[in-house]
DNA sequence: CAATGCAGGTAAACC
DNA sequence: TGGTTTACCTGCATT
């Protein structure tokens, strides 16, 4: 390992050793999410998720707010949804898999989130399924789903930022210019190598490098 | 005030 | 068939 990089490590393992108690606190928070088993309020975080991709997680976390109190989560057309999604890129397209994505999880008119994800013995298994079944979120987004509700312990969240980290940390040579599905699942045990390297777990790590990125520990 | 940068990518079209 | 390119589309901060 070069120098360079092996200083860069030391100053992530300083700032570590700073914000691993909010870190962990946050990730005691998603596991309450599924632990809790509110069914709706896993709905919740997928429909966040939904929103992201190019905007700002905030814009989309008071979208999902306003979504919330008028009651537009599980019922609504995509023109009223989308009158919801201020700040919101791409919001016809994600309303439209919003409203998609609600007949996936219902069953016999009632959405069964937890039944659904549950059934799956890894996350890996429940990610692959989300990614095949749920127009919207792709590898990276089904694992940022997957972390917000707890059960994303053994994925990478694979965004522009950590991407970019993980190339400044020499973890990975180069940003690749797109991920397929070999490339991601390619880049993410190099990331869980590399964390288990540096005695940090993955998801802490994910959180440590969006501190890093933003000054707070967000979603 | 115009131009530019930037927001936690993905589905579909295209070779 | 699989990799790459394009469409999706907006608002706010900065220069």
């Amino acid at each position: 390992m070069k120098r360079k990089n092996a200083n860069a490590i030391e100053e992530l393992k300083e700032t570590y050793a700073s914000v691993s108690a909010v870190i962990e606190k946050r990730l005691s928070e998603f596991q309450c999410t599924w632990q809790r088993g509110d069914q709706e309020e896993l709905f919740v975080e997928l429909v966040f998720c939904l929103l992201t991709p190019q905007s700002k997680a905030k814009s989309c976390w008071q979208a999902v707010e306003n979504l919330r109190k008028k009651d537009l989560l599980l019922k609504g057309n995509t023109q009223q949804i989308m009158r919801e999604l201020k700040g919101v890129r791409f919001k016809y397209k994600k309303a439209q898999y919003l409203v998609e994505a609600r007949k996936v999880f219902f069953i016999n008119g009632r959405i069964r989130t937890k039944e659904i994800i549950g059934k799956f013995s890894t996350p890996y298994q429940a990610r692959e399924w989300l990614v095949q079944n749920v127009k919207g979120p792709g590898y990276k987004e089904a694992s940022h789903f997957l972390r917000n509700i707890g059960l994303g312990d053994e994925l990478a969240i694979l965004d522009r930022h950590i991407l970019k980290n993980l190339s400044l940390l020499g973890v990975i040579k180069e940003i690749p210019s797109s991920l397929s599905k070999g490339r991601y699942l390619e880049l993410e045990k190099k990331m869980m190598r590399f964390a288990s390297r540096i005695k940090i777990p993955l998801s802490h790590l994910d959180l440590l490098l969006w501190y890093k990125e933003t000054g707070e520990v967000f979603k």
